[in-house]
DNA sequence: TCAAAAGTGTTTAGTCTACACCCATGA
DNA sequence: TCATGGGTGTAGACTAAACACTTTTGA
């Protein structure tokens, strides 16, 4: 899990990796009845971003993505998928990279390859939020989630990254059952429209839900939850690994 | 439309463009109620490819594709859609370029930038057959039409890219209401079912495609077209421009 | 026994399919 | 007037929405 390569801010012409290349990954939690976005953060200079990577010269690009994505959560089975891909001119923004390296007292070099104009391929990741452990990299020293609905001020063009992500994300919802990777293993139908109702944006119509999903055959139906709330006990589903 | 930077094969380090990445155009279009794809040949070593291109350091991703597409097809305004980046290391193939230099005499140098690893973004276009003028580059020394049905062994992984291209298409085609984009401005309803046919590979059923389409408010009727069969003319419709 | 949430039945409305029929046209 | 393909009407099947009802649980 550690880079074999020369740390980033210390490897100056990025040797190993492919030069004008990242990824980005926008990593989606459900917790709370709310929809999380994993996010970096620099404490010195405050800029938050999304954990991001490059890709080394000898290395799939969805392992890049991968590895990008277990280092920063801890698990290593995660549910990604490429989204879209960001080369606009306009994007290139050095002034977050020159400010950290302004911060820790290093001189700014103006060839510095993290400096240059970069492409980013978006990947989205979905993951159960209760297994996962933010952790930070070596640059960003802070790693957490935050509420897709009050999102900070990110570096370059990453709150759009993630705007696509999320559009990505509801338009395959339906479509490629996707949803679960969100839940943990277990779940009750109202966790799952919940879900649903959290990343559509709108309420959903409670026997309709259950119908639609119980008819498409993909979950089991295991023994009752015990809520402890004062009402009927809901049933615990499990996605049906086909 | 002409290159300002060196032909690519006497650009040995590729100097003005990003190197490790490409631009692979899938152009689609419909005649003769076939689907086609323009693909480009290098008569000496009679190697298929797509059209494709690399991207300038100080041009935005998609003008890049755009300019790829304008130049084999002649046309300015191409419905134009980024669909996925392929970027194993597995796709790595230097021979067809290696072969290239060697039938042109050249000692194909091992360190020519086009020798290495490419991630290559797909775009898809769809374009009016009937306007495309099909022209070559510097090194594929044909370009021209190939129904989809019957391609030929294209280098790297190019038929993957092509079989990608049409599978996005597939499910776009309702979602996005893109197939006007290969129809000339004027059709019959039957012209736009059997473009439907032949992208979804499967007959549908006549009055609801008529009505299907119909009720989507997307088409202005137009003066009855007189088609000289013995039958009643059919009715020419035009894409509204909403 | 009551409130609250879960699960299911039922009525209604809308949509899609299948088939039929009529229309216009040139041979 | 006949065959052919284009356009539309309509009955039945299927699907989805809306509402109601029953069930289960802890207070």
């Amino acid at each position: 899990m550690t880079d074999k390569l020369a740390p980033k801010e210390t490897n100056p012409k990025g040797e190993g990796f492919i030069p004008h290349l990242a990824v980005d990954a926008v990593i989606f939690g459900f917790h709370d009845n709310q929809l999380k976005v994993l996010l970096m953060q620099y404490s010195k200079t405050g800029r938050y971003a999304l954990p991001g990577g490059f890709i080394q010269q000898t290395e799939n690009l969805d392992d890049a993505a991968k590895r990008v994505a277990s280092e920063r959560t801890g698990l290593t089975d995660i549910f990604l998928e490429q989204f879209y891909v960001f080369g606009d001119i306009a994007r290139h923004d050095p002034a977050p990279f020159s400010a950290f390296m302004a911060a820790n007292g290093k001189e700014p070099d103006a060839s510095h390859w993290l400096l240059q104009r970069f492409i980013s391929i978006g990947y989205f990741a979905l993951v159960d939020f209760t297994k996962v452990s933010p952790t930070p990299d070596k640059i960003f020293d802070s790693c957490d989630w935050y509420d897709l609905a009050s999102l900070p001020q990110l570096i370059q063009d990453h709150n759009a990254i993630i705007h696509k992500a999320l559009e990505t994300l509801r338009a395959k919802l339906d479509d490629k059952l996707i949803g679960f990777n969100l839940l943990p293993q277990h779940f009750t139908m109202s966790e799952l429209q919940s879900l649903y109702e959290t990343i559509l944006d709108k309420k959903l119509i409670r026997p309709a839900f259950q119908r639609k999903m119980l008819s498409l055959g993909i979950l089991d139906r295991l023994a009752k939850k015990f809520s402890g709330g004062a009402h009927k006990a809901p049933y615990v589903y499990r996605f049906a690994s086909k």
